[in-house]
DNA sequence: TATTGTTATACTCTATAACTATA
DNA sequence: TATAGTTATAGAGTATAACAATA
């Protein structure tokens, strides 16, 4: 019977273990930057949709769903949140009236900026533990198995 | 603008990107598992209580939640659960009447065999895109950075 | 008829505070 | 007083169905 409080690392995982890995490296992932984008208001879904559409200029909410697979009905509270906030507008698409193409603010491009920044530092804190050689593998890795969004 | 529907990979991903693919692979990893467990009324947290339950033989609730980075009064609901289906057992401590310790019964051992195979095979459905040695880099990395829970 | 945005709804997960019984 | 278990509650995340405007 050893370190039953286990305040220093990952004891028992159980059999099958990576994707529990992956879920609590992720969790922790989540919960990082949402902490460090909480000084402007923001969470981690907000700053993956200032991203996306940053950096496709103007896309629809049905596109951003499904580049961050996130379901339509929670794109509307995100954009809802965002143009609240003065970081994004909802324009008319000239070619279907239907579509609300969303685009960044000045405001926007520069809290962009900041939450990269924040992201950033994010990261190397989560992957202190690796090398730069180490945390290349490991993204690559992730890549190839993240998959498609949903 | 290329592949807007996206459904081939990840195209948008923000900077400070790992974060967002452990996030991403993770979720798949639990939603995954969710579905495998579903016939057996599981889901992953209860996985991993029976998992870690049995490893340690008797478990208290409160070392339970420590092991696995769950909230106490989240540990509550899920020894509900196992109890309820008949898969663990709440045994006296006999040396401390506040305590509780969790046992796995005959048919939690089964069921936790069961489910560990299904956890196998998830694994291996998510890491089918990587080799063997690239499934132990990956799994090695993913221990380094993981952490302790919470 | 199909699609975009939207609203409403529900369920899971997470986190916090407060209560009880024991220590 | 401190701790283990429990209860209640609230918030975020996720998923589904349905509706209005438009295609």
């Amino acid at each position: 019977m050893e370190c039953t409080s286990s305040p220093g690392g990952i004891i028992d995982v159980p059999a099958g273990s990576v994707g529990y890995l992956l879920a609590r490296a992720g969790g922790r992932a989540i919960r990082d930057l949402n902490r460090a984008l909480e000084p402007y208001g923001l969470r981690s879904r907000h700053y993956t949709v200032l991203s996306a559409s940053a950096a496709r200029g103007g896309l629809s909410q049905r596109q951003l769903g499904g580049v961050l697979g996130v379901d339509p009905s929670a794109v509307v509270a995100l954009v809802d949140d965002l143009e609240r906030a003065g970081l994004v507008k909802r324009e008319a698409d000239p070619e279907d009236r239907r579509t609300r193409l969303v685009t960044l603010t000045e405001r926007g491009h520069t809290t962009l900026a900041r939450a990269r920044e924040l992201a950033a530092e994010t990261d190397s804190a989560l992957l202190g533990p690796l090398s730069g050689t180490e945390r290349a593998t490991l993204e690559s890795l992730l890549r190839r198995i993240a998959g498609p969004p949903g």
